[in-house]
DNA sequence: TTGTAAGCGTTATCAG
DNA sequence: CTGATAACGCTTACAA
């Protein structure tokens, strides 16, 4: 990293600062002789703009704040992957901010973000906090759930995942059907579960509820607990994850998969192909879902019209052996 | 989020700008009276300073870069989130960039962080991509693997991890061993197979190598073309979740886990506990390694003499049920 | 087409 | 203790 400044890059190459500047940002109105004579000193002193002065100026930064829960999910670490990738290209980089939930936290990092000048944020929070965002200054993508104010919401069709799991447990005459889900307040969780919830009530069926906390040991307490009293052909869990591990348990406890229970996941992660069997699941498609924040945030930061401002995009089934 | 600026609270308090920054960076020599003038202005308009502008002054951004390969992986994606973690309370945030282990896209993200006045970095990279931290100048973590010049490196003993993976395969009397790897340039799972190497050629054994590229079924292809033409009774893999989709397709191949083939993965990471058997492990301790890191970085920042400049971690063998 | 000078919103310096 | 005034490193009217 060169320690040059403009001034100096100006002295050296006899013009102004004002000049090496406008050569920089491709300006227009600049003699090929001069703008020659700039970039030479520019390649032999490895000069490079410093971005904080020029963020300062223009009050913008390149920088898209992504507000989320955590990174320990599949699906998530893979939206932050794929949208990391798309911003880049677009010149924007990312700031990470994992929130646990915790308001306070969230409060704290948003504040920081508006504080440094950054272009627009992508949120994924729980419904508490989402008044939060109800009034910010930069354009925010809310992912997952509808948000009051100028925010625009970007979600995956949840509900319908739940109702298509559920369609197809009933489908397979399933009677005794567990959930198994998080205890955060995920909201496509639980809008999985309202779908699933609608399937089961056309039928005239319901389920247990299995509370996974984020350890995966009390996960598996809560699960033999519900098994010692209830029977079990069914079961939707809210993630990949969720499922795997229940589909262990279950064998461990001699049900065999899918030929005494029918499993199904969602998200469509690596973990539902490295199961015996592999699991039945709902697939979102990530690179849609993160192409479609990008152009919803950049006509946001560019301030083009929208036609919309909630955007659901269409899940489907994905059929592997945990169904059969 | 307010749109006041450090003058309009200065004349709605009735001082100088110069005052108003005093007292906002808890600065002494101002009187009682003034401070809580005010703050009371700041309160009543929601004043929040300008991060930008203090960053432009101060040279520093409270931010840290952290550039890795990718956050697909549970154990980095674990780092990443504790590193997170650590650093927020420390009043840093940090800036995400995954490279692919691609050179341009590094030295554009590394180019665009340096001239944003970012206080570190902390890197994750190939051994060809080293080069481009040797000559930087802000304080540099580097993870698992040693590099010339003034950064610190930080790992935890991939070599003894891999070691004792090997002496544990041959205490099992494994004379047909497997290992399955990556086939990105991972400098840790390179150090793991060293290691491996070392603790099979002590009793003359060797192994078959199965690169797995980054989609799974490429790495099905591989197993069953080397399961063809080998037999195989042990199993190393570089990483947890090629451990797992190893155990499943030699389940599939009719071979039992662990009565014909022990496994052991690498990571000790959630995979580990949802297969069917669970999967002996290796273990790096993420809160100390992250806490170290921290402890390096904050030294780099504010200059404190450091004692060491290469730091290995222990790591230590979790034996689980794929090795019985 | 180029240079001068005035900002961007803070903090640092130096009198008073 | 407080207030002018000059930085920080760049962009952008406005002039020339």
């Amino acid at each position: 990293m060169s320690n040059f400044k403009m001034a100096d890059i100006a002295k050296m190459a006899g013009v102004s600062k004002a000049t090496v500047s406008r050569v920089l940002s491709g300006h227009k109105y600049v003699s090929p002789e001069i703008r020659k004579r700039v970039l030479d000193v520019v390649l032999d002193t490895g000069y490079k703009p410093n971005l904080i002065a020029r963020s300062l100026i223009k009050s913008e930064s390149h920088t898209i704040g992504f507000i989320v829960p955590s990174n320990d999910d599949e699906v998530i670490a893979t939206l932050i992957r794929q949208v990391e990738h798309n911003l880049i290209e677009e010149g924007y980089r990312i700031t990470i901010c994992l929130t646990g939930y915790n308001r306070d936290k969230e409060q704290k990092f948003l504040d920081d973000l508006l504080q440094s000048n950054i272009d627009g944020l992508i949120v994924l929070t729980s419904r508490e906090n989402t008044s939060l965002y109800q009034d910010v200054s930069v354009p925010v993508i809310m992912l997952d759930q509808y948000i009051s104010g100028g925010a625009v919401t970007i979600t995956t069709d949840n509900y319908y995942g739940g109702y298509l799991a559920g369609k197809r447990l009933v489908k397979n005459g399933c009677k005794n059907i567990f959930v198994v889900t998080t205890s955060s307040p995920d909201v496509a969780a639980s809008e999985r579960l309202s779908g699933f919830s609608q399937a089961l009530s056309e039928v005239r069926l319901s389920y247990e509820t299995v509370q996974c906390k984020s350890q995966l040991r009390h996960c598996e307490k809560a699960l033999i607990k519900t098994l010692a009293i209830k029977k079990v052909d069914g079961v939707f869990a809210t993630s990949d994850l969720f499922a795997a591990f229940t589909n262990k348990i279950l064998e461990q406890q001699g049900l065999r998969v899918p030929e005494d229970v029918s499993i199904i996941g969602y998200g469509n992660t690596t973990i539902s192909d490295i199961t015996r069997p592999s699991l039945t699941t709902i697939s979102q498609n990530i690179e849609t879902f993160s192409q479609t924040i990008m152009d919803y945030l950049l006509a946001g930061i560019h301030k083009k019209p929208m036609k919309k401002r909630f955007i659901i995009l269409p899940i489907e089934m994905i059929e592997k052996e945990s169904t059969q």
